[in-house]
DNA sequence: CCCGTGTATCGTCGATGAACGATGTATCAG
DNA sequence: CTGATACATCGTTCATCGACGATACACGGG
């Protein structure tokens, strides 16, 4: 390994401001262990109505409720309202172009 | 599409907390698009002296101190102290570590 | 028409995050 | 030894988040 990788000159990288303020955007939708926990559920089965999730994941139906709407807003996933119920569904698509466009601007 | 794909019965998933706060932890580290900025520039180069880093950014010396701080907490950059100066470096591997996890527990 | 059911939304409160300037610290040049 | 350099850390301030209970809301059944 050399003692320096460190270079005199920066090379600068075009900015894509749009694309890294929805990766950030979507990576804070993410960033709690609870919402994991959801979309790991959620990408287990086709469809789930929200009370089994709250009682499955034992916080307040409020606060579950809140972190569905900001996955929703992130549009990992999507509902189908059946009043009184609602159905959520995990968006496949959308988390496949997360991790592509998270692949794509680092490189890897 | 079917009018409905909401199940009876969830399915239960195995819980594995470790691996769920981790990406949980590294999505946080994530969710900012300076961090997001740092982490590109980073990638598309050996390694970056800090003072470069802060000019190219355009925030104070401090915050971007933290934002490396927090970057390398979450084990995506690596550090090479040069006194006076530091060499920041992206870690490709735990990027690439993140990317599966992420899509093995969704099933990607 | 009214009630029960399941969600969404609101208001609150304590905790955490983001930005900054000021200061601390370790090395090198002279 | 002294000053300059480059980064880390501290303390502060304002904004945002996470959790909750209370309440609003929309439909179906009686």
């Amino acid at each position: 390994m050399s003692d320096t990788n460190c270079i005199k000159e920066i090379k600068l990288i075009p900015l894509n401001q749009d694309e890294e303020e929805k990766l950030a955007v979507q990576a804070k939708a993410l960033a709690h262990p609870v919402r994991i926990r959801l979309l790991k559920i959620l990408a287990a089965q086709p469809g789930c109505i929200g009370g089994d999730l709250v009682s499955t994941i034992g916080l307040a139906q409020s606060t579950v409720s809140e972190h569905l709407r900001i996955l929703k807003e992130a549009s990992f996933i999507t509902t189908e309202v059946q009043r009184p119920r609602t159905c959520y569904s995990v968006n496949q698509n959308e988390l496949k172009k997360f991790n592509s466009l998270f692949a794509t601007s680092f490189r890897l």
